[in-house]
DNA sequence: CCACGATGGTTGAACGCTCAACCAAATGAC
DNA sequence: GTCATTTGGTTGAGCGTTCAACCATCGTGG
C-alpha cells in the first residue's frame, strides 16, 4: 500500500514560502549585525545570555547545551571558541568527574553587557516594529505550539 | 545625546525566545531529514527547486541566488557542488558575457523529484499539521510582512 | 571613443556546524 | 564486585557559509 503524498496547497506553499524567505531573512540581518558590532555570531552570543542569566554565571554543559537548543559536539566546539576569546572559563564539576562546568568570565560578561543594546535593538527593528501587537501575540502561540510539538516528535 | 535601549518587555522577550527555539528546531529537523534522505542540505534542494520551476529549467546566477535568498557567493559556491553532482550544469549567457547559467540536468530533475513527497510530508509533519487554519493564515501574514519590512531596510 | 563606475560572478581563507568515533566516568544487573 | 550499558563530553574530518579581494564585462557621461 502506497501512501499518497499529502502535497501542499496553494496558500500552505504561500506561507511556506513566506516563511522561509522571513525567517532566513532576519537570522541572517541579526547575525551579520552581531557579527559585526560584536565579534560574534548569533549562536554565541545566545550562550552567553544563558549563561549570564544563571545563579553563579555558570552551567553544565549539558543543561547550557539544552538551554541553547544546540548538540552537544555544536556546545563543545563553540565554547573552545568563546575559552579562546576569554568570554567562558571551563571549570570540573565538583559532583560528577565527567562534567565540565562552563562559567561566564566578567570579560564576557562585560563584552554581552556591550552587545546587548544593539542587538535587541536590532530584534525590535527588524521583527516587533514591523508587527502589530496582535501579530505579536500570534507569533508567540505559534512559536510555542511549534516549539512543543518538535520537541514532542 | 542618548537614545535608551529600548528593552523587550516579558511578552516579546517569551515571544523572541519561542520564535528562536521553534524555527531552530524546525529547520534543524527538516535539514536533517533531507541530508539523511536525499544527501543534500535544504539549501541545496531549495536551489533545485527554483530551477525546476522555471521555463527550461534555467536561470541566471543572480536571478537564481535572488530567488533562492542566498548571496551570489554562496550561490557560486553551491552551484559548484551541486555541478559536481551532476544536478546542475553551467552554461554561456548568450546575451551578456559575464553572465553564467545555471541549468538543471535531467538527473538533478530526477533527485529533486525522488526528494520531494519526502520533504514535503516533513514539512507537513513539523509545521503544519501542529497550527490550526487560523494560524497558518496569521503565520502567512506575519511572514510576508516581515519578509517585506527585512527587504526594504 | 574612452575612462570610470556599476554589475556579474568566482575564489580562497577563516570559521561554524554536523556526524561519527571515541574516551572516561557513572549506573545498574547479576 | 564485575561487566555491560548509559551518560557526559571531546575530537577531527568534511562540508557549507561568510567576507573581502579579485577579474571581466557592461553601460554611461563627457
Amino acid at each position: 500500500m502506497v501512501a499518497m503524498t499529502r502535497w501542499l496547497d496553494p496558500d500552505e506553499q504561500r506561507t511556506w514560502r513566506a516563511y522561509l524567505a522571513a525567517s532566513r531573512a532576519l537570522m541572517d540581518t541579526l547575525d551579520r549585525e552581531l557579527q559585526r558590532d560584536a565579534g560574534m555570531p548569533h549562536a554565541y552570543y545566545e550562550i552567553l545570555v544563558r549563561l549570564s542569566e544563571t545563579p553563579g554565571r555558570q552551567l553544565r554543559m549539558s543543561d547550557l547545551a539544552e538551554a541553547a537548543g544546540s548538540s552537544r559536539s555544536r556546545l563543545s566546539h563553540a565554547v573552545a571558541r568563546l575559552e579562546a576569546a576569554g568570554w567562558v572559563r571551563r571549570e570540573d564539576c565538583p559532583t560528577d568527574r565527567r562534567g565540565q562546568i562552563a562559567v561566564l568570565t566578567d570579560e564576557g560578561f562585560a563584552t554581552l553587557a556591550a552587545a546587548a543594546p544593539g542587538h535587541v535593538e536590532g530584534v525590535r527593528r527588524h521583527l516587533f516594529d514591523a508587527l502589530s501587537p496582535a501579530q505579536v501575540d500570534q507569533l508567540r502561540r505559534i512559536s510555542e505550539t511549534l516549539a512543543e510539538h518538535l520537541t514532542r516528535s
